[in-house]
DNA sequence: TTTGAAAAACTTATTAC
DNA sequence: GTAATAAGTTTTTCAAA
């Protein structure tokens, strides 16, 4: 579905999403307008699903973050459900769904420690769905680049 | 530092990196040339650190997905080093250093097992600074959107 | 730091192959 | 799917405030 060309300009783009066309398609040797309609054909194939902005969160102020491991309740959907709620909590960005003795793995950033327990630990402990929650501070983001996948 | 355009122009543009000046101006009701030289200073001040392709990972066959739990072995700068290690793995793109019993909680994405067993979890074994790890595939992403935070 | 206007750069549309 | 050109947009520059 993806040759090289396409691969080749995927990496090229991925991060510089405003790399213009012209060098583009110097580097991968064919036309512009060969360019552009293969970005227009991946676009619409949801190959690339978007472009972003990378804004530092420190900028924000968002420097307190979170990793915290769910359990949820044995029962019926449960899990479908309690992934829903866990995605619209504010200051939320990952919740991955684990196979294994945790549910669970929800990544949030907050302003500071009360936001984190007013807007989130606080709306945690009223879920019925959970079982039991345990949280971390991470104390360094060492590397977040979800995005560069070639 | 950032006042509440600044903030009305990131909001606009965190989700869509090439939505036009021209409309962005419209919205926060100044010319082009003011957002143009608003966003050039955030580039510079680093508040803009990038602008990101979002593309689909299933696109690449990437849908192997772990969260590692990592334990150094306790000694001088083991956490330093290993930190830059795991960053450098083929198929990481998170690393946190974390306060507990864990050290660090990696995320990576490969095409499949063998992937997995080969690029990264062999080579994990081989870093003499590991105390000892514990692997969880992700059985699905709920949500993943580390740059929305506004 | 803001602004408007002009220039430069970039993208899209069109057509043909 | 590739390619060349033309048309249309968007971004950048710049002098002035």
């Amino acid at each position: 579905m993806l040759d090289d060309v396409d691969l080749k300009i995927l990496k090229i783009i991925q991060n510089d999403a405003k790399y213009p066309l012209e060098k583009i398609s110097q580097e991968v040797k064919l036309p512009k307008s060969t360019v552009a309609y293969r970005i227009k054909k991946m676009e619409k194939e949801g190959v690339i699903k978007g472009y972003y902005t990378h804004i530092d969160p420190s900028a924000l102020n968002l420097d307190y973050l979170v990793v915290t491991m769910i359990k949820a309740k044995y029962g019926q959907n449960y899990h479908e459900t309690l992934g829903k709620k866990l995605a619209q909590l504010p200051g939320v960005w990952g919740v991955y769904f684990i196979l294994g003795d945790i549910d669970f793995i929800v990544i949030a950033r907050f302003k500071n420690r009360e936001e984190f327990l007013n807007n989130f630990l606080e709306k945690l402990i009223n879920m019925p769905e959970i079982e039991r929650t345990s949280t971390s501070v991470i104390a360094k983001t060492i590397k977040e680049t979800p995005f560069q996948i070639l």
